[in-house]
RNA sequence: GCCUGGGUAGCUCAGCCGGCAGAGCAGCUCAUUCGUAAUGAGCAGGUCAGGGGUUCGAUUCCCCUCCCAGGCUCCA
C-alpha cells in the first residue's frame, strides 16, 4: 500500500497510509486532538473524520470550539432530538433540523395532530441525554434515489426533499443530499435521518444543550403549506460555554427596552389602544423630545426645508402612487365616508411630500429640494409581528424626501451617507455596514435601464463610504434600490437603522417635472431617505443599547439634588435652581427619608448625577457627586465646576459610563 | 394570520384536587433628620383581562373574544 501526503493549515506536509481517514492525521498529530476531534475540512469542505483522504489534500480537523466545530455538534444534536421525538412520539414525521446561530431546531409532524407542549421539553431533553448516554455511532450511508425514497417511504418530507432534488426543483435541498446519491446517517438501527452531514463520531460527544423552546413553523417558511412543531434547542461545545451563553440571554433580557421602558416609566402599551400601539410617558416624551429636536437642528444645519402632512387621504393619493396596489394588505382598512369617498389611514408620507412639490411650478434652481418631516403613518401589522416599540402600528418616521436632477444624484447621495453616519455617531452608534437592496424579482416597476443605473449608483457610493458592503439581491423595494446602514449595538447585535432609497417610480406616477435651464420640462430624481427609520424603534435601539443609562444629553432627569437633612434641602432647590439657568434638567427630593433610600431610588432610576449636599457642601458652597456608573462619590466639588462638567459632557454627547464599564 | 405559552393589587409574582384573594416592592398617613444603593409603624389597594358555559359553589374546569411573550409568515 502506497503513502499519501497531505497538507495542514499551517503548510506543513504529513505522510499517511493511503486510505487513511482525517481521525488517522488526528491521532498522528496527538491523542489529545485526535480525542477532541469532531469533523474535518478536507480542502475547504466539511466532512466526516472517518472519510479516506484523497492524495494531496489541505486538511483540518474541526473542534469543539470552533465555529465549525459548534455548527457539527449543533447539527448532531438536532438528530438526537429528532430521535428522541420519534422514540417518544412513534409515527413522529421529521422534516428538517439545521444548525443555526447559537444551536439549533428540528421540525416536526407528530401523529393524530398531536402538539408539542412546553412540558415535553423536559421529557425531549431526558431521552436526548438517554441516547448520548448509550455512545450511539454516527453511521454515514449512500442509497440511490430509487433507494432513498423507499427507505423514507413513511416519512412524506423526506420523500419530498428528495424527489425536490432529484427533480431540480429545490435547489436548496441540495444541502441535504449531495451528488447523485442521497445521503443518511444513522446513529443506532432505529433511526435514520437523510442528510449530507458531517456528524459528529459520536452521540457521546454531545450533551451541552439545552431544549429553549417549542414554536410553531410553516413547511419550507410558506404559509400555505403545512404548519409544522418546530422545537429550538442551544447546544455548546462545553458546560461553561452553554451556562455563558444562557447567561448572555439573561443580560440581554434585563437591556430589554420593554422592560426597561416599564422600570424608568418611559412609555407603555395601554392595552385599551390594542396591539402596536404605544403611548410615551412624561419621561419617555422627554427623550423622544431630545432627540427629535437634535435631529431637526441638524436638518436645519443640513439644509432641509420642513414640511407637514395629514394622517389621512382620499384613496386617490395611494392609487396614483401604487402603495394600494402592492401593500393594501399591510394598510388600515379605509374609512367610507358619507360622500362615497373612501379614505386611508397614511402608511408612507412620500406622496405628500410629492404634491408639496407639485403644488407650483418647479425650477432647477429650487434643486435638490430637500422637504423633511416626522411623519407619523400607520401599517397594519399582522398581530403576531408586533413587537415592543420596534415592530409597531403607528410609527413616526424622520423621513424626508430629496428632487434633484439625475447630474446631482451622485453627489446628493454622498453628501446624505455622510450626513446620516454623522448623526448616527451622535447618538453613540459607531461600528457600520452598508447593505445594498437590489431589484426585487417579480414585483419590480420601471425599466431594466433604470434599476441599473440606480443600482450602479448606489453601488458606487457605497463602496466609495469605505465601510463594508453587504449585497441583499433582490431585496429592494418595488420602486427602486436602496442602501441601507446596519449598526452594530453594545452587545454586538446588528440592526438595520437608515435607509436611503433611490426612486424613479413616484415622480413619474405623480408626473412631477421643474423647469431646467435649456426651458424644458424635466422628471427630478427622488431619494427617501429615513435616519432613525422610526423614531419608536430608534429609541428601543438606544435604550438597549445604553441597557438604560440614557446619556446625559437625551436622558430625561440628568441631575437629582438630595440634602443629607432637610435643613439642607433649601441649599439643594438653590444649586437646582443654578443647573435650571444652564437648561439642565433638575429635580430635588426633599428629605423625608434616609439618603441610602434616596440614593438607591435615583440609582434604580439610571439619574446621571446625583447630587448629595450636607453641612460641609452648605458651609463652603460646594457639592457631593455619586455619577452614575462611576465606583465611588467625590465630595467638595464646587458647583463652578460640576456646571462646567456637566455642560461638557452634554455638548459633546458623551456617554462616560460605557467607558466606566457600567 | 398561524403554532405554543401566558394575563391574579401600580410593579414582580404565589395561590395544590373547584370551597371567603395572598406576599414583597411601590402608594398614602404618622413618626424618624440621617453624608452616598432599602428607617419604622399603620392604612388603603382586586369585576382574578372581558363575556358565556358546567357546577350547590369557578381565580381554578370548558368555549369565545381581547391583550402579552416566543417562534413562523410578513416588514413599502
Amino acid at each position: 500500500m502506497s503513502d499519501i501526503e497531505v497538507l495542514l493549515p499551517d503548510g506543513s506536509a504529513r505522510t499517511l497510509s493511503e486510505g487513511a481517514s482525517a481521525l488517522d492525521l488526528a491521532s498522528q498529530i496527538g491523542a489529545r486532538l485526535a480525542k477532541d476531534a469532531l469533523a474535518a475540512t478536507v480542502n475547504g469542505d466539511l466532512t466526516d473524520l472517518t472519510k479516506p483522504l484523497p492524495a494531496g489534500a489541505t486538511v483540518a480537523i474541526v473542534t469543539p470550539a470552533s465555529d465549525l466545530g459548534r455548527e457539527v455538534l449543533r447539527h448532531s444534536t438536532a438528530h438526537v432530538l429528532a430521535q428522541a421525538v420519534t422514540r417518544l412520539w412513534p409515527g413522529a414525521h421529521y422534516a428538517i433540523g439545521p444548525a443555526i446561530r447559537d444551536g439549533f431546531y428540528y421540525d416536526f409532524s407528530l401523529p393524530n395532530g398531536a402538539r408539542f407542549s412546553d412540558d415535553d421539553l423536559g421529557r425531549i431533553e431526558a431521552e436526548m441525554r438517554v441516547i448520548m448516554g448509550e455512545n450511539q455511532p454516527f453511521v454515514r450511508e449512500e442509497f440511490s434515489y430509487d433507494d432513498g425514497l423507499a427507505l423514507f417511504a413513511d416519512q412524506p418530507f423526506k420523500v419530498e426533499i428528495i424527489t425536490g432534488v432529484r427533480d431540480g426543483a429545490t435547489p436548496e435541498d441540495a444541502s441535504e443530499v449531495s451528488g447523485s446519491v442521497v445521503s443518511t446517517y444513522s446513529n443506532s438501527p432505529a433511526f435514520k435521518d437523510l442528510c449530507r452531514g458531517p456528524h459528529v463520531p459520536s452521540t457521546a460527544r454531545l450533551g451541552h444543550f439545552k431544549l429553549m423552546r417549542v414554536a410553531g413553523a410553516y413547511w419550507r417558511g410558506d404559509e400555505k403549506r403545512p404548519q409544522l412543531q418546530r422545537i429550538y434547542g442551544t447546544a455548546w461545545e462545553s458546560k461553561d460555554a452553554l451556562a455563558a451563553h444562557l447567561t448572555q440571554l439573561e443580560e440581554a433580557e434585563k437591556r430589554d427596552h420593554r422592560r426597561l421602558g416599564q422600570e424608568l416609566d418611559l412609555f407603555s402599551f395601554p392595552s385599551e389602544l390594542g396591539p402596536g400601539l404605544a403611548v410615551f410617558h412624561p419621561k419617555g416624551g422627554t427623550m423622544r423630545r431630545v432627540m427629535e429636536e437634535y435631529s431637526r437642528s441638524r436638518h436645519v444645519a443640513a439644509g432641509y426645508e420642513f414640511v407637514n402632512s395629514p394622517h389621512i387621504t382620499k384613496a386617490e393619493l395611494f392609487e396614483t402612487s401604487g402603495h394600494l396596489q402592492w401593500f393594501a394588505d399591510g394598510m388600515y382598512p379605509p374609512m367610507d365616508l358619507d360622500d362615497g369617498q373612501q379614505y386611508y389611514l397614511k402608511p408612507m408620507n412620500c406622496p405628500f411630500h410629492v404634491l408639496i412639490f407639485k403644488a407650483r411650478q418647479r425650477s432647477y434652481r429650487e434643486l435638490p429640494l430637500r422637504m423633511f418631516e416626522f411623519g407619523t403613518v400607520y401599517r397594519y401589522e399582522k398581530s403576531g409581528a408586533v413587537h415592543g416599540l420596534t415592530r409597531v402600528r403607528g410609527l413616526t418616521q424622520d423621513d424626508a424626501h430629496i428632487f434633484c436632477t439625475r447630474e446631482q444624484m451622485r453627489d446628493e447621495l454622498v453628501s446624505l451617507l455622510t450626513f446620516v453616519l454623522d448623526l448616527l455617531r451622535d447618538f453613540g452608534l459607531n461600528e457600520f455596514y452598508l447593505e445594498l437592496s437590489t431589484r426585487p424579482a417579480g414585483k419590480a416597476v420601471g425599466t431594466d435601464e433604470e434599476w441599473n443605473e440606480a443600482e450602479a449608483t448606489l453601488a458606487e457610493v457605497a463602496t466609495n463610504a469605505g465601510l463594508e458592503l453587504v449585497m441583499d439581491h433582490g431585496g429592494g423595494a418595488f420602486y427602486g434600490p436602496k442602501i441601507s446602514v446596519q449598526a452594530k449595538d453594545a452587545i454586538g447585535r446588528t440592526h438595520q437603522l437608515s435607509t436611503i432609497q433611490l426612486d424613479f417610480q413616484l415622480p413619474q406616477r405623480f408626473d412631477t417635472s421643474y423647469i431646467a435651464n435649456d426651458n424644458a420640462r424635466h422628471r427630478p430624481i427622488m431619494i427617501h431617505r429615513a435616519l432613525f427609520g422610526s423614531v419608536e424603534r430608534f429609541m428601543a435601539l438606544l435604550i438597549e443599547h445604553y441597557a438604560g443609562n440614557i446619556p446625559t444629553w437625551m436622558s430625561p432627569e440628568q441631575v437629582r439634588v438630595l440634602g443629607v437633612r432637610d435643613d439642607h434641602d433649601a441649599y439643594a432647590y438653590d444649586i437646582a435652581a443654578a443647573l435650571k439657568q444652564d437648561g439642565v434638567r433638575v429635580s430635588v427630593e426633599a428629605a423625608n427619608e434616609p439618603l441610602g433610600a434616596r440614593i438607591r431610588r435615583a440609582k434604580l432610576e439610571k439619574v446621571p448625577y446625583i447630587l448629595v449636599v450636607g453641612d460641609d457642601d452648605v458651609a463652603s458652597g460646594t457639592l457631593g457627586i455619586n455619577a452614575r456608573g462611576a465606583n465611588d462619590p467625590e465630595r467638595g466639588v464646587t458647583l463652578e465646576e460640576f456646571r462646567r462638567r456637566l455642560s461638557e459632557e452634554i455638548s459633546s454627547h458623551g456617554s462616560p459610563e460605557l467607558t466606566r464599564g457600567a
